[in-house]
RNA sequence: GAAAGGGUAGCUCAGUCGGUAGAGCAGCGGCCUUUUAAGCCGUAGGUCGUGGGUUCGAGCCCCACCCCUUUCACCA
């Protein structure tokens, strides 16, 4: 025990870091001097993006030019004796602040801007704007004063021009790191920033563009009795006072048509989604999927929605319909193809799967280096050819049209070709990136598709949906006619950003505990 | 779940054959009033992921475990 004592109290004296601890005694050392290291407010009247940018003119004679005030992070520094240079981040960039003791004062010059104001201190100044010999724009401080100080270093990035060139030496880049503390991330990535900038502005533009048409932006359950609207698995809880399990939705369709059966014409909702299933650099165990649903319409009406809304979007966030993704550029310019499932599978295999037996579609299915179990329906592993042999080949957006009914227990049957459902994936990049049919609306068949399901489940597949009673009673009061969409927002984000996981699309992707 | 790679100072990384733990930046003490990876002089900083083992001696070799990354499998 003794022992024991002994090494936990030494670990405690080393644990703060010594540059926490020199830190935490300047912050006393700020009190001893009656300054508040965390005032309440400061007065800012200016944007360092807009000081630098070509609009902002710079007098002849730049002391007579009017007075600015900005605050941010203090990012470098260098100290040339009685002034100095420094370069301050605020939330759109940095501009370099020149600050000299005669004009901020000795004590405010030497004691706090030298001894006590660290790098990553956020600061407040206030002067007017120059250019150095080297032709910079600087702000002129004649007023500093700390705002809030940083007790923690931060990781802190060298940047040089070289042959026009920005080359970054020392950046903040383990990968661990950077998804635990994305605080820290944010702070000296400035393009991580704007990746999420842009996600936020392309949802923002989704958004607009379905309010733009009249549809309504509805909030349903996150905690569900019964899930359904996806195949599968779901996260369990538990509801104390009812004593009643509850899941974690895996999908909102479900609640989206009971809408549509109220009278709606057009609901749609950005939904966080729970599925209980691996992690990979395009899955996490929570993400965003937004649905709409039109009434009165039907998936050939939604294809040209989706072309539509995500033209609209390349060209909001780009300028242009044309995105770089990887070694590719992806051009959504309307229209895309549309070519029904088993046309892109002779495409691709140069093997024609129509009218064949379940027999004759498995020894096909072989050839092709498929794996077959007896479980696999004909659904299943026409949908297996499918994702083994074409969907990574579709770059530009694609729509692939009409699944085996098996695969879509939601959708409605087509209107002429036997064994199909009018549905469709929007293909992009190689991966889905939406999902969309005409919906499902005849009670009698729902309730059959239902049962399949449930036989599924007993079986053993565990990713089954469930019949859910109350969806099936609201299909009985008649729903319209319907187009219902998904498009998985976090996906979508990866195109239009060009990032190659999840996790750079995430602020705070999931992560074992540390 | 499987395979490969990785975990060394606050950050980015070296570390040879097993022989006292290294650099740059950040930090600390100085000098320097238009610098910009500022510069110059000096200085401090480590549970080498964790726990065992082999050895006179382990950052390095062996075993187990933890965490991360990438790829694969399931899935959106």
């Amino acid at each position: 025990m003794i022992n024991n004592n002994i090494t936990y109290m030494s670990e405690q004296e080393q644990s703060p870091s010594e540059l926490l601890a020199l830190r935490k005694e300047k912050l006393n050392q700020l009190y001893e001097l009656k300054i508040n290291p965390f005032p309440s407010s400061f007065d800012v009247t200016a944007k360092t993006s807009v000081l630098k940018s070509e609009d902002f003119a710079i007098p002849e004679n730049p002391e007579a030019g009017e007075r600015v005030s900005i605050a941010g992070r203090v990012m470098t520094r260098r100290v040339m004796g009685k002034a100095a240079f420094f370069n301050l981040q605020d939330a759109n960039g940095t501009i370099q602040v020149y600050i000299r003791r005669d004009d901020v004062g000795t004590d405010n010059y030497n004691t706090v801007f030298k001894k006590l104001v660290d790098l990553g201190d956020i600061v407040g100044v206030k002067g007017f704007i120059f250019k150095t010999q080297t032709g910079e724009v600087t702000l002129h401080a004649e007023h500093f004063e700390l705002l809030s100080k940083a007790i923690r270093p931060i990781p802190i990035a060298k940047e040089v021009e070289e042959d026009g060139k920005k080359v970054v030496y020392d950046a903040f880049s383990d990968k661990e790191l950077r998804y635990r503390m994305r605080y820290v991330d944010l702070i000296v990535n400035p393009h991580i920033r704007e990746t999420f900038r842009k996600r936020s502005q392309m949802v923002q533009q989704m958004r607009m563009f379905m309010i733009d048409q009249g549809y309504l932006e509805v909030e349903t359950p996150i905690l569900q009795p019964i899930y359904g609207g996806a195949s599968a698995r779901p996260f369990v809880t538990h509801h104390n006072t009812l004593d009643m399990k509850l899941y974690l939705r895996v999908a909102n369709e479900l609640y989206l048509k009971r809408l549509i059966v109220g009278g709606y014409d057009g609901v749609f909702e950005f939904s966080k989604d729970f599925r209980n299933e691996g992690m990979s650099r395009f899955h996490n165990p929570e993400f965003t999927q937004v649905e709409l649903y039109v009434a009165y319409k039907d998936y050939n009406w939604m294809m040209d929605f989706v072309e539509r809304m995500l033209e609209h979007v390349a060209l909001s966030l780009h300028g242009s319909t044309e995105v770089p993704v990887g070694k590719h550029v992806i051009d959504f310019k309307r229209p895309w193809p549309r070519i029904p499932m088993l046309e892109a599978i002779k495409n691709e295999t140069g093997i024609d799967l129509e009218g064949l037996r379940l027999d004759d579609l498995i020894s096909a299915a072989k050839d092709l280096g498929i794996h077959v179990d007896k479980t696999m329906g004909k659904g299943k592993i026409i949908d297996e050819i499918f994702g083994v042999h074409v969907e990574h080949k579709l770059i530009q957006p694609t729509f692939i049209t009409d699944y085996p009914v098996e695969m879509s227990p939601l959708a409605k049957k087509h209107r002429n070709k036997e064994g199909l459902v009018e549905r469709f994936e929007a293909i992009c990049n190689g991966k889905e990136i939406a999902n969309a049919f005409s919906e499902l609306n005849d009670p009698v068949d729902q309730r059959q598709r239902f049962e399949e399901q449930v036989k599924l489940r007993e079986k053993g597949d565990d990713e089954a949906m469930a019949l859910d009673e109350d969806f099936l009673r609201a299909l009985e009061y008649g729903m319209p006619p319907t187009a219902g969409l998904g498009i998985g927002i976090d996906r979508l984000a990866m195109i239009m950003t060009n990032q190659e996981s999840i996790r750079d699309v995430l602020f705070f992707p999931h992560m074992r505990p540390e």
